[in-house]
DNA sequence: TACTGATCATTC
DNA sequence: GAATGATCAGTA
């Protein structure tokens, strides 16, 4: 079966599901096809491309606004590089480390939590010795952190943001915190946001973002592959 | 070889 | 410039 892109937004989570389903276990060459779109020839210079192409496969509504993609279902699309071993390859972004928000103090109005609410992660071939063309798409798995993946979450949330609080920028690296780190998210290094340091001056430093850790795709994957 | 810090494309 | 989508690549 062939079709164009959707236009539509699914209006439901069954809907979005069965659409996933549908280019499960295709290779890149052939949904890039589907949608009359080449296949860069490098990753290095494409690579949001998976990722924006299976927003359009699955009709996402929002790219590039800080919203959910699918905003009426409020579940957000998240593509999960595989290595030859079926392990995540890569961590995964989530959102951008709040630099001024008060209403970010607490967890349970943390942009990570609510980004984290409802995910589809789909699992992506992503061995570097198979060119981008011939990798393929895996099925897709609908998710919401378990109570103990939430605790997990949270605690490193609250150690990373007890530093991003008190403006200790020069302590803060991506070895802080056990499945949630925090690590440059911008165009370049000379990229730099308004801050405030630990004395309460503004300053500027490089803009950062909340990263999962293999790990904790990891245990997702294994969770919902399990049984 | 895994991990951290750096980087790339596109849109608004 | 800042948000989205991420992966690259040097080095520990």
């Amino acid at each position: 079966m062939s079709r164009s892109a959707y236009t539509t937004p699914p209006d439901s989570e069954q809907a979005l599901l069965e659409r996933a389903r549908a280019i499960a276990g295709q290779r890149f060459a052939e949904l890039a096809e589907q949608l009359g779109e080449p296949v860069p020839a490098e990753q290095r210079h494409a690579k949001g491309w998976i990722g924006q192409l299976l927003e359009r496969a699955l009709g996402a509504s929002a790219a590039s606004l800080p919203e959910p993609d699918f905003q009426q279902l409020g579940v957000e699309l998240k593509s999960l590089p595989l290595n030859a071993n079926g392990l995540p390859r890569e961590s995964t972004y989530v959102c951008t480390v709040p630099m001024n928000e008060t209403n970010q103090l607490r967890w349970e109005r943390s942009w990570l939590r609510l980004k984290l609410q409802r995910v589809l992660w789909i699992p992506i071939e992503a061995d570097p010795r198979l060119p981008l063309a011939q990798r393929c798409i895996g099925n897709a798995l609908l998710w919401s952190p378990s109570p103990g993946q939430e605790a997990m979450l949270r605690d490193d949330w609250e150690e990373l943001m007890e530093l991003v609080c008190l403006g200790r920028w020069e302590e803060l690296s991506a070895r802080h915190g056990r499945y949630l780190q925090i690590r440059p998210k911008a165009a370049h290094s000379r990229v730099l946001t308004e801050a405030h340091d630990s004395e309460g001056n503004l300053c500027r430093i490089l803009p950062r973002g909340f990263y999962l850790r293999t790990d904790f795709t990891r245990q997702i994957l294994e969770q919902h592959y399990a049984g």
